[in-house]
RNA sequence: GGCGCGGUAGCUCAGUUGGUUAGAGCGAUCGACUCAUAAUCGAUAGGUCGGGAGUUCAAGUCUCCCCCACGCCA
């Protein structure tokens, strides 16, 4: 039995996520997990909302709401959320805990005694108004290049000229509109990543099989321009993990944060602490620790491309560096953009699907069969209405559903809503047991490489096994004429829906839950001996004809979504 | 402007280290079946593999140039 660590990027407590976001690391992740389990390893599949950070600060002061109440609040949104979308975390944490607060303390005092952290003082504009520094892209002003009024303190966005906040002509905050802001000084933390430049990159190209995403990335960032660049790893911020070396004050760094991506992924280590003292578990160490059992864990990362950086260098300097035992990565499977209908998704415009608003058109399956099945592997794919509403009614309502619903109807008219008894397997049972086996195989190999695609067109073909078996024995016609073989027939076609049912629970489990029910099977085994699984509902044990697995999705509902999810265009 | 990922049938995509008539699903057309969610099964049509040049006995697959889309950075 291995046993697997699996993380997905941790979703930004501001807001509610689209279906991008979702495709892009959960739901992979979480199908991953469901397979791994499946098949009965030890799983730990986490996940946790990332507070910190100015965003989340001034989305809580726009609901009026103090930060912490506020992120308490988001995280019961997204939790139930994630529930809804049937993503099987064993702990959904918070990187605003307690045990990450530690932990990101320790991880800084760690790099400080190894010599990778290094103080530098800088000056930035100060809000007298607002009481605190403000990120240059909180300050606006009349563009010193082209006379635009709202002009960004970062970089103007009618000209495209970068700018310094000290460049805008009348800079004022965006967050109260005081003008009365002062540059000042003040000192912050660097990791000095570019002193593992060359440990990274000697990491990075001993990984075999990571997609090409992946590494394409991480050798961008070691080596454009100037090679890998420090990073500031403080924030002048109230609202994140206080600056300290372990449990020790940091002279000089007082009333600062440390930035969100440095305590972020330490999250990953610390929701495992969560995920213990919540109850659930009873040991992080042997996920963790090298030294402490994690030697044979395979961790495997999810995330979109944007996280790809933080996951490939960041983390690994703070893991590395901290010259301790800490589990490193073993596969990072990054994900490209899912676009909506011709654009972006956007957050800002209302435009595309967000995962509360999918949950209240169809269930999880719907979208998870979907996106699943056109994850953004390769490159950015593309969400419509009209491939939506096509895949979903081909797949899941006439190959699948109606699958069980012909097979279960049939025998129900014709024999009892019980496994009929009588007649013999032959040539055509035979040649349907070894291509299924064959598919299976295929499947499992795909899962195993997380081709997501790949893997949802071999499941799919499973389906299409099981239709064409029936079209070629006939059982309404054999039952003519020897109604013994059309019940051995559906006595197998039974079996089939029950391991349908089975196989495909990774990637639809509720609908595969309601079809193991209407088996009346409890038995989740996966089919490592196809034909011996094909024989677990045995003649005379009852079964139900299941409610409408998935129904259509109607021209009517796919216009009307069309139009309601199109956003307010500019 | 630099870099990155792509540009393969109407649509969504596969195509391993270059090697016989370039594949799948959907859609389309025709046919079969009639148990079933007007479902299923089969067959057929459809591509000068973004454009051009080159290397090679042989290129979707390698090299160079160009065009287009998306993204990142400056």
């Amino acid at each position: 039995m291995a046993r697997h660590l699996i993380t997905s990027a941790i979703p930004y407590i501001n807001g509610i996520k689209h279906l991008g976001n979702l495709v892009g690391s959960q739901l992979p992740a979480d199908l991953y997990a469901r397979y791994q389990r499946a098949r009965g390893h030890e799983v730990l599949y986490l996940c946790a909302t990332d507070e910190h950070g100015t965003p989340a600060e001034l989305a809580a002061a726009k609901a009026g709401k103090p930060v912490a109440d506020y992120c308490a609040e988001m995280w019961e949104v997204q939790a139930r959320i994630a529930e809804g979308f049937r993503l099987s975390f064993d702990h959904f944490g918070r990187s605003s805990s307690e045990q990450n607060r530690k932990l990101t303390q320790h991880f800084a005092a760690r790099l400080d005694d190894e010599g990778l952290i290094r103080e530098t003082s800088e000056t930035q504009m100060y809000s007298h108004a607002d009481g605190r520094f403000l990120p240059d892209r909180y300050i606006e002003g009349t563009c010193p290049n082209c006379g635009f009024e709202d002009a960004r303190g970062d970089q103007c966005d009618n000209c495209g000229k970068l700018l310094d906040p000290v460049d805008l002509i009348n800079p004022h905050s965006t967050i109260s509109g005081s003008t009365d802001l002062e540059m000042r000084e003040t000192k912050h933390l660097y990791l000095r990543q570019s002193a593992m430049k060359d440990r990274l990159e000697e990491w990075i190209d001993t990984r075999e099989g990571w997609p090409v995403l992946t590494t394409s990335i991480a050798k961008k960032w070691l080596n454009d321009g100037d090679g890998l660049q420090d990073r500031g790893i403080t924030r002048d911020l109230d609202w994140g993990v206080p600056v300290m070396k372990g449990d020790q004050p940091w002279p000089g760094m007082e009333g600062k944060v440390f930035y969100v991506w440095f305590d972020a992924p330490i999250e990953y280590i610390a929701c495992s602490q969560e995920w213990v003292d919540a109850g659930k578990g009873d040991d992080w160490e042997r996920w963790w620790r090298t030294d402490k059992g994690a030697d044979d864990v395979r961790y495997t990362q999810f995330m979109g491309k944007d996280n790809v950086p933080f996951h490939t260098l960041s983390f690994p300097v703070t893991i590395l560096g901290s010259n301790e035992p800490w589990k490193l990565v073993d596969y990072i499977k990054s994900f490209n953009y899912l676009n909506y209908d011709g654009g972006q998704f956007s957050t800002s415009r209302g435009r595309g699907v967000f995962m509360d608003q999918a949950l209240e058109i169809l269930p999880a399956d719907y979208w998870r069969w979907w996106l699943l099945s056109h994850a953004p592997e390769s490159s950015d794919s593309e969400f419509t209405w009209e491939n939506f509403q096509s895949s979903v009614n081909k797949d899941l309502a006439d190959v699948l559903g109606n699958f069980a619903s012909r097979v279960t109807k049939f025998c129900r008219s014709k024999f009892s809503e019980a496994v009929p008894a009588g007649g013999s397997y032959g040539a055509a049972e035979e040649k349907l047991i070894a291509d299924l086996t064959a598919k299976i195989r295929e499947y499992e190999g795909h899962m195993e490489a997380i081709e997501v695609r790949k893997a949802a067109s071999a499941l799919r073909a499973a389906w299409v096994l099981g239709n064409e078996y029936l079209q070629e024995v006939a059982p309404w016609t054999t039952f003519k004429t020897d109604p013994d073989q059309a019940a051995a027939q559906i006595r197998l076609a039974l079996n089939l829906i029950r391991l349908y049912a089975v196989i495909s629970a990774p990637f639809i489990p509720d609908a595969s839950a309601q079809l193991r029910e209407a088996m009346m099977s409890d038995v989740t085994d996966w089919p490592e001996d196809v034909a011996a699984a094909l024989g677990v509902m045995k003649e005379g044990d009852a079964f139900a004809v299941p409610e409408v697995t998935f129904r259509k999705i109607t021209d009517a509902e796919r216009e009307d979504w069309q139009e309601r999810f199109a956003g307010t265009r500019t």
